[in-house]
DNA sequence: ACATTCATTCCGTATATCGGAATAAGTCAA
DNA sequence: TTGACTTATTCCGATATACGGAATGAATGT
């Protein structure tokens, strides 16, 4: 029934709520009706959409066709993938060095509109926990010293958009006011990284500089991840020294690409944890997560 | 257009079909010519489907307005998702235990149709290069040590399909003949890992554990990848051994799920998509890409 | 056994998709 | 600058496709 600005009638939209849903599970496997519950679709339309992908290899079903999940073959695709500029490839190597002469783990960090990504990790003997934690994992800009790395070193105008954006979100975290934050990014750019025990997970502290492309601007950082007796006044230096000296090998190899600034858009989003956010945009709006059992309109 | 076995006039296949091509290139980015043209679609329906991706944040496109490539959004999406009955999750302290104390690194192989899938790696000191080299790549069963792990332990009648099924494919890596195969796969049922350099990337070797579920049957793999001096028949057996010792914790912890065993389809990548192997050097890093369509050479 | 939930198939309707062709935007060589 | 060329984007009518209500079939539970 006409056109309602954007479209969310689309069979592609359609397709991709069902991803996401599946995406956001646990992994173990969905029922169709749960499925079309979720994603506010009919049974028969979930059921003929989930045909469909599975034709296409993104979907498969376990056990007698019982359960529904994503397929290793749709993991193996994106995998392959989210790789901007090849900065993946690019940073592998350096990853490796670190981790091996720090002996904690290396992520890299890149931004993906307010929120930062983790592309990839190399771990190091030393097990810690991190917001990002696992690849592909998400966190809002600002939150934790690779994300903040990042935030601190955006072109003024994009990262007074994040900030203006973010702030709600990060108020989950840490008592952050606005002048905090702003004192922390003010920091960061005078030391050039971003460092310091948070204390957002006890006992953990991390290491982070940004990684900057031909134009200055932040598309990247490289992070180190540890307990926080590991980054000792005396340590400290050496580290942030060997990170800075790899991201700066790294930066002038960036292919050109800019993120754009979008909202996190009704697409992927964060299916991790807290960092969802729920921002009803005036022109592309609706069509957040429906509500169950709202149908959706025709 | 109508029968045709599988339909194919779906715009949800179209859809897949950028996505896949999008994926098989180098991460720089794609103009809709060249992208209509790789993925046989009109260049019309290939910039509206681009449109379309690019509202669900699965495309972007860098560069004023040129470039179109897979989102970093998109690459979340899928590595939050892969992991058949929290495979990954299962395994991670594992890998994590084992990279720290052979101090080599440890890939986590599953199946997938007729390849193994890597689907998380802990890397070690020890700079290696494996046939799956990265997460998410890909090889054919029966090439490596992981691969072949697993092929080994799958039931007798999927084991012959998938021998069938590869027996051409496998040629392009080693000199195998079937003989040589069953030969292979005969040994390492009968030792419960496959070991022994094969000699395929040279001064490399590997050894590799199946898991297996509560029928017996295998569904991944841990394989330790280093430097055959690092594989002496004296330390061998304890690395074995420790493999065994995690696989036989992670076995019962599966959730059942089945591998449906079907042709690579149409599906994503397929038989020869990302089988790359690594030729880099490891500071140097980079390379990798092969031209896009192009089978892996020999 | 029955009752209930869930999965799958049917089918008429109408809507979203398709692609040829027109237009706009960008690229390159003089 | 101009002009020829390539590539990107928009239009639009025909029709193939997707939609979802409802019927059927398969599981599950008590």
């Amino acid at each position: 029934m006409s056109d309602r600005e954007a479209q969310q009638g689309t069979g592609l939209h359609r397709a991709f709520a069902i991803i996401r849903v599946l995406a956001a599970s646990d992994g173990t496997g969905m029922r169709v009706t749960q499925i079309a519950r979720e994603s506010g679709l009919t049974q028969a339309t979930a059921h003929r959409l989930l045909q469909a992908l599975m034709a296409e290899g993104v979907v498969v079903q376990g056990e007698g066709s019982r359960l529904y999940r994503l397929s290793v073959e749709f993991f193996a695709l994106a995998a392959s993938a989210g790789n901007p500029g090849n900065l993946r490839d690019l940073c592998r190597p350096a990853l490796l060095r670190l981790s091996a002469s720090l002996g904690d783990t290396i992520f890299l960090l890149v931004r993906s509109g307010f929120d930062a990504v983790c592309l990839d990790r190399s771990e190091g003997p030393f097990p810690i926990r991190s917001f990002t934690g696992d690849v592909g994992g998400r966190v809002a800009l600002g939150v934790g010293q690779g994300s903040l790395a990042i935030l601190a070193f955006l072109p003024e105008a994009e990262r007074e958009e994040v900030i203006r954006f973010n702030l709600p979100r990060l108020r989950d975290f840490g008592v952050f006011d606005e002048v905090y934050l702003r004192t922390e990014i003010a920091r960061v750019r005078e030391l050039g990284y971003a460092g310091r025990n948070t204390g957002l997970l006890p006992g953990m502290a991390g290491v982070a500089v940004p990684v900057l492309d031909r134009d200055g601007r932040a598309v990247a950082a490289l992070s180190v991840g540890t307990i926080a007796e590991r980054l000792s006044p005396e340590r400290l230096p050496t580290v942030v020294e060997l990170l800075r000296r790899e991201t700066v090998a790294i930066g002038p190899g960036i292919n050109p690409f800019d993120v754009v600034l979008r909202r996190p858009a009704q697409g992927l989003g964060g299916i991790n944890g807290p960092t969802r956010i729920e921002t009803s945009d005036s022109r592309t709006g609706q069509q957040g997560r429906l509500p169950p059992g709202a149908a959706p309109r025709s």
